[in-house]
DNA sequence: AATGAATGAGGATTCATTCAT
DNA sequence: TATGAATGAATCCTCATTCAT
């Protein structure tokens, strides 16, 4: 009489967990095209074909949704990038990792990156101190992965870790953010592919071509500084 | 009964002129705290020890404001990037020079500059082009610089030119970045000067030590990249 | 296979009716607690421990199970007064007996005389005549009865017997509610005991000491009302 | 050239105390129509004539609006009470001026002590405590006035002195209730004079006839309440 | 009968913008 | 110019009610 497959009984948290995911990947999207400020409830509902209401079933009010648009979009991101930080990899490696977990999520869900870095990464300094410390958390365990890397030598000794840390980050960012702006058409997989290792690359090895007047550097830097302070 | 000397007559606008940098002078200011979306004219008014209807006889409207905001915030730093791009200096002397600029603005107006990279260059995705378009300037700019460096062979000939600009502006932007999010001490002048000579120098040499596994670089990258792309 | 004894069919409606009885036993509470325009349904259901849908297999809508909450409390109450009105005991009696059902009520359901005190008799004055109809029908019974005494010589023939009835249910409402609001100790049995018989006991002797300056009474009033009347 | 009356210069701070009174009064009559919860911002604007917006600018919010409404409606009620209840008449005088006081309000402000009685007194025992301790002041300033009274001997011993407050404000009350539920007309000043007559009388005397069965009273009560109690 | 997901109208509140002074 | 009162569209959120299961 009575059913009783497992699948049956599991069903009513799903639908739960799936309305939620719905809800929130609709969030995404709405984000995306009209910014996290311009995103009101009564779009993310039309976006998902839900009633309005319905949303405040699944979430306590905007700023939770928020925050869970957030939390989806940044958690895997960054146990990807744990994953590869705490790798036993050489630097070279798990730098040119971190830029293929960047660029495959880019790949995955162009949408959700750009969110990730039009709206989220940065923008509302004031409430929600739960971004801020996301952003945060990234560019602390870069540093755990550099300062290692620098013990085993594998990075050049006069370098600050956190700022390498930026550094890589600020590098792989503004690299997707010309191909979520346009600038570099993110719909050509070979342009992906090429970005990724050369991002990697430049960061390893810098730009500049070998051979070059690298003596000259540590001449003196303020007095240009100087000349230049004034102009502004 | 009324005097009419020439500068009496110039003063109307050069009032006016005033007022509208104090205006936006307070803007910035509000952006600053509260962020773009949290700036309401009254706000920006009471921040300038205004009446917010006055707001109204210097400013068409919130968007001409906002607009104006970002120009001032904008065009200065634009202007100084524009000055070192086309000079006849070495890649090298340039790049350390536009870091200075981007680092003497912080050093200068952090206030504005947290605007700038928190609030402005990315966010509104939406509505105004203009930033858009202001941000995409920048990275063209570059992009001719390092074409002119690629013929002058400053650069590394395998590098695709946009993507070394948006390293380039990447790196510095997360490092000020790091200094607006107060993971690294903005009040420290050395923190500063050491910042930005390490960004310039880790862009342009990379940040692997030297003699290290540079070898292995040219192989197979792809072959992980499959089994990564599992992962995600 | 079925058994069809009375007991069975008789079942349902038993069960229909209890729920009835739980649900708006736990609207009561509710009321008691957030007042009447606090009261959600859902809360009810929660009081009630049932899904609040089921709330609408047995009241038409919110508004049937309030006006079914108020029978309940206020029908009993009045069939008693009623008992009491139209019973041929004396004047004194009556009243001191009308005093008892009101008291014993409160002893009984204190949680339900709050919600008739401070929620129902009064309040939404708005919508629902069938409580405005009720509070009147028990001031036109008791205006019946002190008529009644009246013929009897048992009342002041001075005195209009509708506001007897107003002044009655007045001095008892206003006496419990001392006891709702906790200015008087409403767990004491003694200090109940006590105000029941001093409520009928000063409405049908009066508060002021005997021998006192009665004889004052008539004196005119209308004189210190229009000295009174400026300073409204 | 200066316009000097000192009038111009008050204006705008009357301006704003006149609209503030504007909306309060609107809202007053909006609740004596809808209720206290039936109050919509809306329409206490529509009854002033203003947009919704307005009401904003003078007060916080919906709840700022009825805390002053029961402000304006309590305060200088209560005010002309303390006045007689400090005075150095005889209790039986300042019973007189105290049905005085409340009558002299109703004729005065009908719609005023409509919403006093029907919607705030009581009503929303959730959230303001504030009514509440309003409620709850009245209470005691007549318990100390009763107790002065008590002491003076003009007060029979046997009484509390709290219900007998309680027991006057509650004749008092209901008697208007009367008027304003419409059993009785509130547009007869005869019949207002009248019952404000003989709640004083009523309350200070009793509603028995003289030389009535007044002997009986102390016979035993405990026996009928035994016998009552159980019907309930 | 029972459940609670789904719906959407209703109402509070904010804030850009206008306007009378 | 300068002020801030006035306006009302826009948007969040609540909650009574319906409905599929």
């Amino acid at each position: 009489v009575r059913r009783n497959s497992k699948k049956e009984e599991d069903k009513p948290t799903d639908r739960e967990a799936e309305r939620r995911r719905t809800i929130i990947r609709a969030a995404i999207n709405v984000f995306a095209k009209k910014g996290y400020h311009g995103c009101r409830i009564a779009d993310v509902a039309k976006e998902a074909n839900i009633a309005y209401g319905l949303v405040y079933h699944y979430f306590q009010d905007k700023d939770e949704l928020l925050s869970s648009v957030f939390d989806v979009a940044w958690t895997g991101f960054v146990s990807r990038l744990r994953e590869v930080a705490s790798s036993t990899a050489s630097l070279e490696e798990k730098v040119r990792r971190v830029a293929h977990v960047a660029f495959e999520a880019y790949r995955k869900d162009a949408q959700g990156v750009r969110v990730l870095i039009l709206e989220i990464a940065r923008s509302p300094a004031g409430g929600q101190m739960k971004r801020h410390a996301a952003f945060t958390e990234v560019l602390r365990m870069a540093d755990e992965m550099f300062q290692a890397a620098k013990q085993r030598k594998e990075l050049r000794e006069d370098l600050d870790t956190l700022l390498c840390s930026a550094l890589l980050f600020g590098a792989i960012e503004m690299a997707l953010t010309s191909f979520v702006l346009g600038l570099a058409d993110g719909r050509d997989p070979q342009a992906l592919a090429t970005a990724e290792k050369q991002v990697a690359e430049a960061f390893l090895r810098g730009v500049a071509a070998s051979g070059g007047a690298a003596a000259e550097w540590r001449s003196e830097v303020l007095d240009d500084r100087l000349k230049l302070s004034r102009r502004m």
